[in-house]
DNA sequence: ATCCTTGCAAAAAATTTGCAGTTAG
DNA sequence: CTAACTGCAAATTTTTTGCAAGGAT
């Protein structure tokens, strides 16, 4: 939960931009989690460790990696973006129903991040697959409206 | 463009949920505009025609037809989440810098569908990859690394 | 009638921003 | 030094909710 190495962080940083001890906590705290954190879970995580920096620098470094690729935002409709510092290829699943989130592993996403690069000439930066659905659980302990709802447009 | 063919609508329509006239008007306007619409651009457009439906209504139903698959929810971090009535298979490419957000084609991400319900048991409703990059555009106009300023990049 | 649904408006949540003081380079 | 950066707090933006009235079955 300290800092770690100060030159990996280094090497990261987004050139054209200011190495100051906030940034450098930000990125670390997120590289640290080794998760998916919302932002407010970050600044919370920040604060142990550093009471004084403010939501608003959090958000703007935020963003500011985010931008640069240094750091994913997965944004989810009902909740809060979650920020993944880890930007090799990895998916999720997300129950719509629990809200569960956990990692698949999917070799073709890597594919495709190809072919949406080579389709519209974009620099991509990263790309963010989530799979929207019901987990074993739940659909075991809901069914989901007592039945098959018209799920078939949903399906390929 | 008012009401699309009712039976149309019927069809996909979640069980156990009344279809109510505002419910109707709010997915038939979302499958109207084919793209990816904000909620806000959604209540926006309904208000034309139905200038009594609420905003609380709109996300309530927003939510509604996102849980039961019948829509699908892109969120973005910075800005409102979008909806698409379309739930078959279709990408997209979203610039961090301006915000652009077009469609591509991107056969791997079917396979990636499968393979993250394989793995995972979710019954899969629909998903969601959003590749994240700077447009051609962008990367003309400001050569992302060298020079730029970044944070009064424009936002959408 | 009964219960789902709506509209309204206030509230909560999430994120952004202006500004004056601070600091990295 | 000096432009970039920060903290603070207020402002926005986005989404959710409580409740009484309305409407379908």
């Amino acid at each position: 939960m300290t800092n770690a190495d100060p030159t990996e962080i280094a090497k990261d940083f987004p050139e054209g931009f200011r190495m100051t001890p906030q940034r450098v906590a930000i990125l670390d705290e997120i590289r640290q989690a080794g998760g998916h954190l919302t932002a407010a879970e970050i600044i919370d995580r920040i604060h142990e460790q550093h009471p004084s920096i403010s939501v608003g620098t959090v958000y703007r470094t935020l963003n500011m990696f985010a931008e640069r690729g240094v750091i994913l935002e997965f944004p989810f409709g009902n909740q809060a973006s979650r920020f993944d510092g880890r930007t090799e290829r990895h998916d999720h699943v997300h129950c719509t129903i629990c809200g569960e989130l956990r990692d698949v592993e999917v070799p073709s996403a890597l594919l495709a991040h190809q072919v949406a690069e080579d389709q519209s000439g974009y620099e991509i930066q990263g790309h963010q697959t989530i799979f929207s659905g019901i987990c074993p659980k739940c659909r075991r302990s809901q069914g989901v409206s007592g039945d098959e709802k018209g799920a078939s447009a949903t399906r390929d």
